[in-house]
DNA sequence: GATGACTTGATATAGTATAACATTTCCAAT
DNA sequence: ATTGGAAATGTTATACTATATCAAGTCATC
């Protein structure tokens, strides 16, 4: 297991090794890391912190890049929706992936004070709680919510 | 282990053991049930389904209540801090608890399909994957969010 | 009936996100 | 090399979610 987010570790190596997950995982399954994608993915790592949406924007706009919402938020879906960032849902925040190319179910712990988000390879299976310990950080709330298919609606779906 | 929201229950008995709860609660700690606080939880209670904020503000007005946003965050927020209501983050969207008077850490599973929230009483230590598979959930994303204090916080709130 | 804590009223504004449609770019098939 | 279609971007407008602020009212207690 590994938790990136608190304490030291070697940035350059997690940007380059982020920059390199995506554009092998474009290159792999077709997908485009156009310009404006690629710079907010960089934005993403290189700040190495829950942004958001405007706040990354903010930054494109003083690039050149055109400075409307939509902008950021097309490219934070396609990042998102490829597992190369995640939105983290209590901050209304974007983060980029701290394991880029695992498949896995993103945990993050989120400190109230700084604001410095950890993203742990922690599975559901494993507690919570022990991941915390290992690392010293005191869970205050949690937040669980696992979005999918009811039985009802399933079964509308696929009639017998 | 109880899971609310999908398939039959006695709602009348879910609504009124809601109200008690809350009512109960709110004695034993000196807290004001007022009218609008009151009106708002069983608004929740009644439409048994997670409902944004401006959903609820439509039906209070519509009751003579004033229009304005924050007369439902104030109750919201008073519901949620006390633990009579919660926020689907995922939704934006909040749902009464469904296991009131319990002190627990709410697990929801929300249907992408027909928006039905089911609050489980599932603790992190038990997999989440296991109380889906037995109500027949097919669970397809996870949110696990962890809010609390980092090692660095703690450290420079209580210097040694 | 004065005090202070809590609650509500009311106005304004901040913050987050998407709809809709026109235009351009890119790639592949001819 | 052209062209046709899919994908991406530009642009304007708007919808949705939430909070700040300050004034006024309510309630329990002294």
């Amino acid at each position: 297991m590994q938790t990136v987010g608190f304490g030291q570790h070697d940035h350059s190596a997690c940007m380059g090794g982020g920059m390199k997950a995506a554009e092998d995982a474009c290159t792999a399954q077709g997908l485009r890391l156009t310009k404006g994608r690629r710079r907010v993915l960089e934005i993403l790592l290189q700040e190495h912190r829950a942004m958001g949406a405007y706040d990354i924007l903010g930054l494109l706009s003083d690039e050149g890049f055109a400075s409307q919402p939509p902008v950021v938020y097309r490219a934070l879906d396609f990042l998102v929706a490829n597992g190369f960032a995640h939105k983290i849902q209590k901050l209304n925040a974007y983060i980029a992936c701290a394991h880029p190319g695992d498949s896995h179910t993103p945990v993050f712990l989120i400190c109230r004070s700084c604001k410095t988000v950890a993203e742990t390879a922690a599975s559901l299976k494993s507690t919570l709680g022990e991941v915390a310990d290992k690392i010293g950080f005191k869970i205050e709330t949690t937040i669980v919510e696992a979005e999918g298919m009811c039985p009802t609606c399933r079964a509308a779906e696929s009639p017998a």
